[in-house]
DNA sequence: CGCCCTTTTGAAGAAAATCAAGGGCAGTGG
DNA sequence: CCACTGCCCTTGATTTTCTTCAAAAGGGCG
């Protein structure tokens, strides 16, 4: 994992283009300082008109935004190497909170400096397109399962599992995941009860096991197939070198 | 209506962003051509790396992906004025495909010529930037809502009413919306049956009827609350000519 | 140890899917 | 002009899925 937040912003931009030596030294050239969220404080608001850049260093956060009756909806997990509030650098609010779920390390980059190295490194700015893209294309398969509760928490599984490999978070099939029922409930559009009876049927049903904060996938083939998973959506936009991590 | 397909082009874009004199020079110079699609021909395929950007400038269409069981979820409506295609300035392939859902005129606009505009003319690159972001902003609201039918259901028809009222399509709690039930429950995870039945109750509550591919919306205060809808989500990106014209 | 948060399990009820059949309407062709 | 056909809408009966309500059992941490 890459020590300091410079590092991180340069992995998760090579993991999307190719950037040239020019390209490089820009990013060399980024002031950045490193903070520390507590769990269940919030990192950006809805509204709020970010400054910075945000990169996750490490801990897991999340997009979220409320309903009418309180209740709440978490629109995407953000993974350590993962960047919030790109919304920036078009000068717009942002239309969603995020909060972190652990305590989290997060690296912070002034939003105008990553505008400009943007319009004048254009492979930088098609790698701020294509984190975009990714961010869509998870968003478009999140509306895609929700028949079938089974299905779409096995899906959950599949995309947390194939993204912390991709930043070197897992491995041997098993990985981190820091989530409680709940929070994968209101990831899914489920109860925690739900949640909770189906991670058992899973489990029971010998293709996966999510608990005590790991998750452990113990027959990869069902497990797939079971979540109607394939992780053909978040390969287009990644680099070669990144694609290969996914073994 | 423009008559153009440049003139649609242009006219999105001024919706998004202040296009100076410059900028305006510079889309004129743009070559685009315009084709008609049937109603259920693709427009674009899963896996394309379009080589233009497309504008709708008449008709309706629908980003959707299959299931492996060969059912279809529909992510988003396209109504004149849309773009779609915006992948391509990042050499990216479709992650998904788009339908004429009905017949349609669509304007192409040769992909290099939109991103050396977008280099030179940061307005237009915002713009395309926006377009992005409403788009994602839509994919979230979709997910936010899908605990209740009822309110799911009132809630699309309040965001096709405001769009289409962005682009001059609806007046008087009138537009026209030409989707079979079948196509509004693909969008939103339900089947027609269900859909018709929502439908119905929706009608005998007296807040709106959509029948005969005509919405109408006769108490939107009621329809609002049932569908929890607030249009902020969608104002935004928009430029203040845009949004005094949502009323 | 005791507290709080999370997980687990049960029972009852609501919501939506499924299965099945009929009806309206537009377009087609005799 | 009328019958036929295909597509879409409508309605009913039944079953499955998921929620709700309730309560108890872990598990980590002061």
């Amino acid at each position: 994992m890459p020590k300091t937040c410079r590092d991180a912003f340069t992995n998760k931009l090579a993991s999307l283009v190719t950037l040239s030596e020019a390209d490089l030294r820009a990013i060399e050239g980024l002031k950045v300082d490193v903070r520390q969220i507590d769990r269940r404080r919030p990192i950006l608001t809805q509204g709020d008109l970010p400054d910075y850049i945000y990169v996750l260093l490490d801990g897991w956060a999340a997009r979220y935004e409320l309903r009418s009756d309180g209740s709440r909806r978490i629109t995407g997990f953000l993974i350590p190497g993962d960047f919030c509030g790109i919304h920036a650098v078009c000068h717009a609010a942002m239309d969603h909170s995020i909060i972190a779920l652990t305590k989290c390390d997060i690296g912070r980059i002034p939003v105008d400096a990553v505008a400009d190295i943007g319009r004048d490194h254009p492979a930088i700015n098609m790698a701020l397109w294509r984190a975009k893209l990714i961010e869509e294309a998870i968003l478009r398969k999140w509306l895609l399962f929700s028949t079938n509760a089974r299905a779409t928490v096995a899906h959950l599984l599949c995309e947390l599992y194939a993204r912390a490999a991709i930043v070197g978070l897992a491995e041997n099939g098993r990985c981190g995941v820091p989530l409680t029922q709940e929070e994968v409930g209101d990831a899914l559009g489920l109860t925690a009860v739900h949640v909770n009876r189906v991670l058992r049927q899973l489990r029971e049903g010998g293709s996966v096991d999510l608990s005590h904060q790991q998750l452990v996938i113990k027959d990869a083939q069902r497990l797939s197939h079971e979540a109607r998973f394939d992780r053909a959506y978040l390969e287009p936009w990644l680099s070669e070198n990144a694609v290969s991590l996914l073994g």
